[in-house]
RNA sequence: GGGAGCUUAGCUCAGCUGGGAGAGCGUCUGCCUUACAAGCAGAAUGUCACAGGUUCGAGCCCUGUAGUUCCCACCA
């Protein structure tokens, strides 16, 4: 048994072998289990395209602590992984690539270009894969998906179909957000807007038959080629008369009407607005309401139609300069103003998206979103922390319909197909078809839909829907979904409607939600400020562990958190810690030493450090049962550092220099807590824990499928541990007293203590030795102290002659300090406990527990008297 | 214009249902004590943003204020 083991912990020569080993033993993988619970995650799925970063780490950290946590707790645990095929980022990847390399899609055709799209699928999809297992996610490979792979396009075909015969899939003519960059329509989540800097270009048109004019003000003068009509409040008095009348709208000469509609804030600007139902959502609802024609002037790279010959082919905004000075040359430009408004960009390359009319697939949102709302309401599904219900909530409460249709290649194709000759339509799950009226062959819908529609089968596509499968049957519901803020709109909410209208049931019951992951000056990681960590680096550097327990650490759900390299070297160093202490044990285990059960007669330090495991497996189960992670990890390492490491492994030293049934018991406890303890800390840091277990254990077995602790009564020594705190006081009180003086350990001095417990400590005579410096430790019920130093506990006096050092003016000082702090102890509790209203309202046991904190700290205090008037 | 979060030690952050403020890093002192100097033993440091309120008792609950970050929203 005995091992040369490193003084270091090197996690790149361990980190790789474990998760073969993992993988090899088939330890990830789960098959429905009728005499177990299930527990599932499915895993947030990568884009194909994407390379690790760190708000992944953070999230597949979260997601492995608990999966593995529930393994160990036995359930029949799923973590089922997979991929995004992120439809516009992926295609806009290989276009650029393409672009590169002088090709178009248009040239490559559309067969052509997804053989393509299926290469580029091959090549990265499996990099974030890779990714992921480096970090040590115990997923089940073997049923890794992805969401275009057969059984999810079956699932998204049937949805479809489905939807579109219960009349929640239509098609229309609306007002959409269209990019031009990516030249494709995109949903009202998919457009972020932001403030940007602008201009407010007031503009007088001239009022036919009579010599006025009309002043509007308006940001984007080049919408004016599409202008169908100038709008006014119906209450505003200025304009009262005008209403019905025409007015010439500039450079385009065209008459157009002045209508009256309540959208108009008579407030804002002049009161009038220029309206232009083909670009601005707005303007399309006053167009429908006044029956106004819709002209469109721009191509779908947001350049002027032909029908404007003077600006054909013009970029929007060289048109906006153009059509300006036209205006100005005309007459028509009364003024401009600096201005900052708000303007939505495609959340996938920044374009400023151009609302645009077209014809384009919707989703009915309304039916879908209320059993939604209601399931979050009434609990079966809890957002942790519960305060983005209230971003759910609202989003639901006012969705629009969810343009689905996507002007791009690589996805799903719409399932629609459509007669050239007569015009039927028909929704299909038939890859061809020949028209049911006419019977000439039909046309596939070339679009295909918005990724976030297969993304939202996925908790039970991935699980074999629309199949009856045995997984389906057994693990879904699943239980919790572990996602960051920023895509509740995106995910949850349509994986909530789509579990909820196709399953009947709600996908998960818990979503865990956590923050970004920021940089060390607080800002957003991102490509363009170049201030990403990779955290493949970092585990190059730290280790998997150091990443994962520093992800974990000292972060609430759903607050941001910094990546400050200074907090993983400290995960690290207790990496580290952990490793030395298992080499120390293991260092000093006999041959052969087997520790499968704690020994009959416990020593009082024994118990101690027992009951407090014992506590301690309480509490992380309760903190996990609570997602509290970052606490539970924050116990771990106390535990594992100050307890067991700062004072039950020192206590062992002179135990097992001795030798004998002391020696042997507390190696077993040694043992028996590290083991207990390595299996705590499993789900946070499975490497290091496997590594050691294997060396420590050698029995063939895992820790990754060991039981996990748990609070067992048995071991609760709760008397032991206050007598045993005793015995820590007295040493904390010497080395404190030794510290102020500085003297240091190698000069040992005699130690009395005065007590009327002899026996608490006499069990404490080697620890006195050992951690205090004592030569020799004398128990008495009496002692002087004459030329001594002197420390008071609550429970004893202890003396250290150290007549050479001692100076009595000093040593008065440092006992008045003292006296000062306990008689403010005193103070304090007897306010307290005078006080009537305490008295009367607090806790029964709350006042016996200050009532006993003042007892101690009044023979705290005749003690430091007693002590002070020896010196004189 | 709505909504949410944050404000605690020099820095980064914890703090569970209200019962005398914590950690890591940094600083200072002393230690190479045979697991670990990525370590050990000690020390110092806080009007818990501000102002009210509820309570016997408030970092925690309520109201308001300020600063800050973020989300949502069609003001041309």
């Amino acid at each position: 048994m005995k091992k040369e083991l490193s003084k270091l912990y090197d996690p790149s020569s361990v980190e790789d072998k474990i998760y073969k080993y993992w993988m090899d033993g088939k330890f990830f993988h789960a098959d429905p289990d009728p005499k177990k619970e299930p527990y599932c995650i499915v895993i947030p799925p990568p884009n194909i395209t994407g390379q690790l970063h760190m708000g992944h780490a953070l999230d597949e950290t979260l997601q492995d602590i608990l999966i593995r946590w529930k393994r160990m707790r036995g359930y029949c645990t799923l973590w089922l992984p997979g991929t995004d095929h992120a439809a516009i980022a992926t295609e806009a990847k290989i276009v650029e690539a393409m672009r590169k390399e002088g090709i178009t899609k248009e040239e490559l055709g559309r067969e052509g270009f997804m053989e393509r799209a299926w290469e580029w699928k091959k090549q990265y999809g499996g990099r974030i894969v890779e990714q992921l297992k480096k970090l040590g996610s115990s997923c089940d490979w073997d049923r890794e998906r992805f969401t275009m792979d057969e059984g999810c396009s079956k699932a998204v075909k049937e949805v479809f179909i489905k939807y579109y015969e219960k009349g929640l899939i239509y098609r229309g003519e609306r007002i959409i957000n269209w990019c031009p960059k990516c030249k494709t329509s995109l949903s009202d989540a998919e457009v972020t807007y932001e403030d940007q800097a602008g201009h407010f270009w007031h503009l007088r048109y001239k009022i036919k038959d009579s010599d006025g004019y009309l002043e509007l003000a308006t940001t984007r003068p080049e919408t004016l080629l599409g202008d169908t009509a100038v709008a006014v409040n119906p209450n505003d008095e200025r304009y009262k008369d005008l209403v019905g009348k025409t007015v010439i709208l500039p450079i385009v000469h065209r008459e157009i009407p002045v209508v009256a509609d309540d959208y108009v804030d008579p407030e804002f600007g002049t009161g009038v607005v220029k309206i232009t139902p083909a670009h601005d959502p707005n303007d399309f609802e006053v167009g429908l309401r006044h029956k106004l024609p819709v002209i469109n002037v721009m191509n779908d790279d947001a350049t002027i139609v032909d029908d404007y010959p003077k600006y054909a082919g013009m970029d929007r905004y060289d048109a906006r300069k153009a059509i300006v000075e036209d205006l100005e040359a005309e007459g028509a430009l009364v003024k401009t103003e600096d201005y900052s408004h708000n303007v939505g960009t495609c959340y996938r390359c920044g374009t400023t998206v151009e609302p645009k009319v077209s014809t384009q697939w919707f989703v009915k949102m309304e039916p879908l979103a209320k059993p939604a709302i209601d399931a979050v309401k009434n609990g079966e599904t809890k957002f942790v922390p519960e305060r983005f219900d209230k971003i759910y909530f609202h989003w639901l409460e006012n969705i629009r319909d969810w343009c689905i249709s996507r002007q791009i290649w690589w996805g799903h194709q719409i399932p629609a197909f459509y007669c050239d000759d007569c015009g039927e339509m028909t929704v299909t799950k038939e890859t061809s078809c020949t028209c049911p009226k006419c019977g000439k062959p039909m046309r596939q819908d070339p679009d295909t839909l918005d990724t976030w529609f297969s993304s939202a089968l996925w908790p039970f596509s991935t699980l074999g829907w629309p199949d009856k499968t045995e997984d389906l049957e057994y693990f879904y519901p699943t239980n919790t979904l572990v996602t960051g803020y920023d895509i509740i709109f995106f995910w949850v909410i349509r994986m909530m409607f789509s579990g909820l209208e196709n399953m009947g049931k709600v996908p998960f019951d818990t979503v865990l939600i956590h923050g970004l992951v920021r940089d060390a000056q607080g800002r957003k990681m991102s490509k363009s400020l170049g201030n990403g960590i990779d955290p493949l680096e970092v585990i190059a550097n730290y280790g998997a562990d150091a990443l994962r327990f520093m992800l974990a650490t000292g972060n609430a759900p759903g607050n941001d958190m910094r990546y400050i390299d200074e907090k993983v070297k400290a995960s690290r160093n207790f990496a580290n810690k952990l490793w030395n202490a298992s080499r120390f044990i293991m260092m000093n285990l006999p041959e052969g030493f087997s520790a499968d059960k704690l020994p009959e007669n416990l020593s009082v330090e024994d118990k101690w450090i027992v009951s407090k495991f014992n506590t301690l497996a309480k509490e992380v189960n309760e903190n996990l049962e609570k997602f509290e992670l970052g606490v539970a990890v924050a116990k771990l390492y106390d535990f594992i550092w100050d307890v067991y490491c700062d004072w039950y492994i020192e206590l062992t030293k002179p135990r097992i220099q001795a030798g004998g049934e002391s020696a042997e018991n507390a190696q077993t406890v040694l043992v028996y807590v590290m083991k207990g303890m390595l299996k705590l800390l499993h789900p946070f840091m499975p490497f290091i824990t496997e590594e050691i277990w294997q060396a420590l254990v050698d029995d063939g077995t895992a820790i990754m499928v060991q039981d996990f602790p748990m609070y067992d009564e048995s071991l609760s020594f709760t008397e032991d541990e206050a007598v045993f705190e005793k015995i820590i006081a007295g040493i904390r009180g010497i080395r404190n007293c030794r510290g102020e003086m500085n003297v240091p350990p190698s000069v040992k001095a005699k130690l009395y203590v005065e007590t009327q417990e002899p026996l608490v400590f006499e069990q404490g005579t080697m620890f006195f030795e050992r951690l205090a410096s004592a030569s020799e430790v004398i128990i008495t019920n009496h002692f002087d102290g004459k030329d001594c130093q002197t420390v008071v506990t609550d429970s004893a006096r202890f003396f250290i002659p150290l007549s050479e050092i001692v100076d009595t003016d000093k040593e008065r000082a440092r006992l008045e300090k003292d006296k000062a702090k306990v008689q403010k102890d005193i103070d304090f509790l007897s306010g307290k406990l005078n006080n009537q209203g305490f008295i009367s309202k607090a806790p029964e046991k709350l006042i016996e527990a200050e009532r006993e904190k003042l007892r101690k700290a009044e023979e705290k205090m005749a003690k430091i008297e007693k002590s002070l008037s020896a010196l004189k």
